[in-house]
RNA sequence: GCGAAUGUAGCUCAUCUGGUUAGAGCGCCGGUUUGUGGUACCGGAGGUAGCGGGUUCAAUCCCCGUCAUUCGCCCCA
């Protein structure tokens, strides 16, 4: 009989206080910014029905990529892989009584049945941002600006990743209007678009006649290959120039102009996996050499809403991922040196001490800092080694002169710089620090 | 679901084509230093080589299975 194993569920990860930090560091960021904009947060069920996601998702992830089992009341039920359904059945669920435009997060776990990778895991983490009741380009392009955004507040530069943006309903012209595809071709074609990055463009093309067929192969192909040497919006074939989704994509961009949004570009081949995406699609794509890959998307839904049985409601969002989040940061040395939570380490000296020390650490706490005691009675530098360790930004020692004198030396363990204070001084230094690097915005009526 | 690579100490890796008690650096613990860490010196702990089976006088090394990780396909909220 061999011992339990320490590995964590295959896919899953364990959260010790160091990789915590990280997680609460990114969560921060991501509520700061959402809260900027005027989102706020809400929260979702972690077990939806199936039909939830039965009608749009899509059948891939329905069918093979979702954990689900049957309760014990005979419910088929998944553990949610995505967010999107739930916060549409939310805001269906309350249709008449919210107030509109909605301005919506969450960050919040899901369950993927799927092989992981590298950033990819089975369960992962997201933020969800969404405006429900917003149609048109403004809501768009504030969507966009808000990824845009968090990026900035992570320390990127705009040209560390670019956004590629396309349109579901210029892509359906491009099918139906301009390339003359039936609904049974066109799905295929998508397809092959989706995928044209990772083929050779001989397999593009045979692949292109295949869907066309023999008959439409020529003309197909001339068109094709007209779409493709399109460089932005404006280098699109007259043909569809001038459809009117066309146009609204343009629009999209000189919204996104002005609000300082400068690292978007039209792609042609970008569509994005949903079925339920109706209008503009993008994707945040990292452009570091060892990681140049789709971090996270979103688009225009204004379906899924009105499946719920309540008046259709227009909704766009986007769910960056915390892996791929953490994967861009460390690729592009983002990563900020984080400390932890309890702000100071009493280190005690000498015997008889530990009473005073330890009424001293009351008070702090009563003063709202988080305050650790060490009341093991070992040498000094074990106990300053303990506080390094633990990223505590600083030690207060405690002993015999200092609560004679209530004089305390503060030592800041990341500079190594220490200074005495008095107990009212004490606690404004840590706030101080406290106010500088808090991501809380927590706020009361008064 | 398919294809491939990897798995030796907490981490990064050695162990030359199978051969006595599997090594190093970093890290960890203790000491030099009974009121000040991250440098230096000294000492120490820690491995049934992912797991299971097979071949062999003998397996970390070869074979099979299994689990995990990574890469690619598929797919990507």
């Amino acid at each position: 009989m061999s011992s339990l194993s320490t590995n964590p569920y295959k896919g899953t990860r364990d959260y010790y206080p160091a990789d915590k930090r990280k997680q609460n560091y990114i969560f921060g960021v991501w509520a700061k910014v959402a809260r900027r904009f005027g989102y706020e947060e809400y929260g979702a069920p972690l077990l939806e029905p199936l039909e939830v996601y039965t009608a749009k998702s899509g059948q891939e992830l329905v069918g093979e990529q979702t954990y689900r089992f049957v309760d014990r009341g005979d419910r088929e039920v998944v553990i949610r892989p995505e967010m999107t359904p739930s916060i549409s059945r939310m805001v269906a669920a309350r249709r008449q009584e919210m107030a509109y435009p909605a301005r919506l997060f969450s960050i919040a776990n899901y369950m993927r049945y799927e092989r992981p990778q590298r950033g990819r895991e089975r369960e992962f983490w997201q933020l969800n941002a969404d405006i429900f009741g917003a149609e048109g380009v403004q809501a768009d392009a504030e969507i966009i600006t808000l990824g845009f955004e968090l990026m900035k507040a992570f320390g990127a530069k705009p040209d560390m990743y670019v956004i590629k943006l396309n349109s579901r309903t210029v892509i359906d012209a491009m099918m139906h209007d301009y390339l003359g595809l039936d609904p049974i071709q066109a799905p295929l074609m998508v397809k092959l678009f989706d995928r044209k990055d990772k083929i050779t463009n001989e397999n593009f093309r045979d692949q292109a006649i295949e869907i066309f067929g023999v008959d439409g192969a020529k003309e197909g192909l001339a068109k094709l290959a007209q779409l493709l040497v399109a460089k932005g919006i404006e280098g699109l074939p007259k043909e569809i120039a001038d459809n009117p989704a066309v146009e609204e994509l343009a629009s999209l961009f000189s919204e996104l102009k002005t609000r300082g949004v400068v690292n978007a570009q039209f792609d042609i081949t970008l569509m994005r996996g949903f079925d339920y995406y109706t209008g503009v699609v993008f994707e945040f794509f990292d452009t570091h050499p060892d990681n140049n890959r789709a971090m996270f998307g979103g688009g225009r839904y204004d379906g899924l809403v009105g499946l719920f049985g309540a008046e259709p409601l227009s909704a766009v969002g986007m769910a960056p991922g915390l892996s791929m989040m953490e994967v861009f940061l460390e690729s592009h040395d983002l990563m900020p040196e984080l400390a932890s939570t309890t702000e100071v380490y009493v280190a005690v000296l000498g015997d008889n001490t530990l009473p005073g020390a330890s009424k001293l650490t009351g008070r702090l706490r009563e003063e709202g800092v988080n305050v650790e005691l060490d009341f093991t009675g070992r040498k000094i530098d074990k106990q300053i080694k303990t506080a390094v360790k633990k990223h505590i930004p600083y030690v207060l020692f405690v002993g015999e002169a200092e609560l004679k004198s209530e004089k305390y030396n503060l030592k800041d363990t990341h500079t190594g710089e220490e200074e005495a204070f008095s107990f009212e001084r004490l606690v404004a230094r840590i706030k101080d620090r406290r106010r500088k690097y808090s991501t809380d915005d927590d706020a009361l009526f008064e």
